[in-house]
DNA sequence: CGCTAGAGCCATAAGAGATG
DNA sequence: CATCTCTTATGGCTCTAGCG
């Protein structure tokens, strides 16, 4: 039984996948998957994390960074290309999502020059910490990139962020209270071209801060599978991260040789 | 699993700014 | 200057969350 429900919303996600510039409808989906649309909403929520309607809205936004930074077509086109009649709405909702403009974050190569944080909102104090691993077997994961978010979906600016440069300890302070994910997204290889077997990831939550409290919440890594919500918020540059790290550690050295 | 109120999303249009 | 892109306001409507 269960089994079948999660055939059902692979199913349903298939269906988005090829439908992308298609008007499509929760109706239709459920139709696809051959449930009524409000059993449909609600199984699908329990699988994936997120709405039927966000899912698709996620793929779609996905599918125009993509074709931001493999094609030469100009904002309208992509928009059109995947499924918003309005550029103005596409361009708004791409915004809000990933962080840049769309033209920007063509411009950028597909990478942030930052990534942002939301400004802290007066009550704050909770500590969020634990460890992230990785499976044992299989390529390891590169630079593991951590936030903080609202939803279950890695878009707009995380309330905290991280870069672990290997599975370890991580330790978030002044997190504010609320409900909070934790969404790690790990890349090992070429970020632009986001090949499923090369990336991992890990979606902790919800976890409920209120006041002062620390609360505990390990991430596992695990090889993306066709039901995680895609990563829409721009990441930075994994090598040039890297390399940045590698120089302000040699610069340290440098320092306490001195 | 069905129903419904309200929140949020999207289309449209107009105008400003950037770019070649 | 023409074209493209982004931002913003507004209104309609779809979708979600919550209840039964």
């Amino acid at each position: 039984m269960h089994d079948s429900v999660e055939q059902a919303v692979e199913r349903a996600i298939d269906t988005m996948r090829s439908n992308l510039s298609e008007q499509l409808t929760v109706d239709d989906m459920a139709r696809a998957a051959m449930f009524s649309k409000f059993h449909f909403t609600r199984i699908f929520q329990r699988v994936t994390g997120i709405s039927p309607g966000r899912f698709l809205s996620a793929i779609r936004l996905q599918e125009a960074k993509r074709l931001l930074t493999t094609t030469r077509l100009n904002v309208t086109d992509i928009s059109l290309r995947v499924g918003y009649n309005s550029v103005g709405t596409f361009s708004t909702r791409f915004t809000k999502s990933v962080g840049l403009p769309p033209t920007t974050y063509r411009r950028m190569g597909g990478f942030a020059p930052r990534i942002p944080t939301q400004s802290p909102t007066g009550l704050t104090q909770g500590t969020i910490t634990g460890q992230v691993t990785a499976p044992t077997h299989g390529p390891a994961p590169g630079l593991i990139f951590m936030g903080l978010f609202h939803h279950r979906i890695p878009e707009g600016p995380p309330a905290h962020c991280a870069i672990l440069e290997s599975p370890g300890a991580y330790h978030f302070t002044n997190v504010p209270d609320g409900t909070w994910y934790l969404l790690c997204h790990s890349v090992s290889g070429d970020v632009l071209r986001l090949q499923q077997d090369t990336m991992m990831v890990s979606a902790v939550g919800p976890l409920v801060v209120c006041g002062r409290q620390t609360l505990t919440a390990d991430a596992h890594l695990k090889q993306v599978s066709k039901m995680d919500p895609p990563v829409l918020l721009a990441l930075l540059d994994s090598r040039k991260a890297a390399s940045e790290r590698q120089a302000r550690r040699e610069n340290r050295a440098k320092l306490y040789a001195a």
